[in-house]
DNA sequence: GTTAGGG
DNA sequence: CCCTAAC
C-alpha cells in the first residue's frame, strides 16, 4: 500500500473484478452476479489503478528505476483471488548507511519499522462500498481459506517483517557471544542489543544457529551480504569452545551425582537402572 | 520470563 | 521468524 501509493503520488483507486470483468460500484452488483453463494471466491480480484485526477511526481524511495506509464489508467497490476492474504510492503532498513557504531554495541536501529498501515476501518467505508460489501455478505466463506496465521480468536496476528541482519549487528552478537557464551540469550541481548528493540534474545539464539550454519557452508551457498570470513571464523571458534565448555558442566554434574541427589533420584533412578547413566556425549 | 529446538 | 515444551 505504502509504495503503490508513493508512485501514485497518494492517487489510489481500487476496483473489484469478477472473472477479470471490472465489477460496477453498486450496492447489488455482488449479490446479483452470485459471489455471496457458494465458493466462487475464485473468481474474485482486483486492481489497482492511477487516479487520473491527481499529479504525478514520479517518486520513487530507494531510487528504483521502476516507471509506469502515467498516462494509461490500466491496471497497474492485478492480483488473484486471494482472502486472508494480507501483503506487507516495507522498505529494507538494512540498505542504509551505517553509522559508527561505537564498540559492540548495537544502535536503535530504526526501529520506525512497518507502519501499522492501520486502514481506520471506518473511513473508507465511504467511497469502496463493494470491496466491504463482500466480506460483510459471505463471512463463512472467508474463512475457510485463511485457516492460517489466524489463531482462531479472529485475530490476524500479523507476522514481524523481516529484517537481516548487518554486519555490525553479526560483529556486536560475536563479540557478545564470545563473552557470555551460547546459554544466556538473555545476557547477550542486554549486552549487544539492549537498544535493538527488534532484536529479542530468541532472535539472537536463531541468529547464532544460522551463523554457525553459514560458517560451515562453502562461500558460494551463502545468501545475503557477505559477512566478514573474519566473524565467520569467530563464530566457529565460540561455538566450538561453549560446545565443549557446556559438555564439560554436564560431564562434571554426571560425575557428582551426591551433589544433585534430588535430580539423581527423579531422573536415572526413576528412568532405567540397567542404562548405567545418561547418554555418552561424542 | 528464559532456554532450547524443531517448524 | 514462528511456535512452544520445559524450566
Amino acid at each position: 500500500m505504502e509504495a503503490v501509493t508513493a508512485i501514485l503520488g497518494g492517487g489510489l483507486r481500487i476496483g473489484v473484478l469478477l472473472q477479470g470483468k471490472k465489477v460496477r460500484d453498486d450496492n447489488k452488483t455482488l449479490l446479483q452476479t452470485g459471489i455471496s453463494r457458494d465458493n466462487q471466491m475464485d473468481a474474485l480480484g482486483f486492481s489497482l489503478e492511477p487516479n487520473p485526477s491527481q499529479t504525478f511526481p514520479s517518486h520513487c524511495p530507494g531510487g528504483s528505476p521502476l516507471k509506469f506509464p502515467c498516462d494509461t489508467p490500466l491496471p497497474l497490476a492485478r492480483y488473484p483471488a486471494t482472502p486472508g492474504l494480507v501483503t506487507r510492503v516495507a522498505h529494507d532498513p538494512s540498505h542504509e548507511p551505517h553509522m559508527p557504531n561505537l564498540g559492540h554495541f548495537v544502535e536503535s536501529d530504526n526501529d520506525s519499522a512497518p507502519s501499522p498501515t492501520d486502514m481506520s476501518l471506518d473511513k473508507s467505508t465511504t467511497d469502496s462500498k463493494a470491496l466491504v460489501a463482500v466480506p460483510a455478505m459471505s463471512v463463512e466463506a472467508l474463512d475457510v481459506v485463511p485457516a492460517h496465521r489466524k489463531s482462531k480468536r479472529s485475530e490476524v496476528v500479523q507476522r514481524r517483517i523481516r529484517r537481516p541482519f548487518s554486519v555490525a549487528e553479526v560483529e556486536a552478537l560475536v563479540q557478545a557471544v564470545e563473552k557470555l557464551g551460547t546459554g544466556r540469550w538473555r545476557d547477550v541481548k542486554l549486552r549487544a542489543f539492549d537498544n535493538a528493540k527488534h532484536r529479542t534474545y530468541v532472535d539472537l539464539k536463531d541468529k547464532w544457529k544460522t551463523l554457525v550454519h553459514t560458517a560451515r557452508i562453502s562461500p558460494q551457498q551463502r545468501r545475503g551480504e557477505p559477512v566478514p570470513q573474519e566473524l565467520l571464523d569467530r563464530v566457529l571458534t565460540a561455538h566450538a569452545y561453549w560446545s565443549q565448555q557446556q559438555a564439560k558442566q554436564q560431564l562434571k554434574q554426571q560425575q557428582q551425582p551426591e551433589s544433585c541427589l534430588l535430580l539423581y533420584n527423579s531422573t536415572v533412578r526413576a528412568s532405567s537402572r540397567s542404562d548405567g547413566g545418561e547418554k555418552n556425549f561424542g
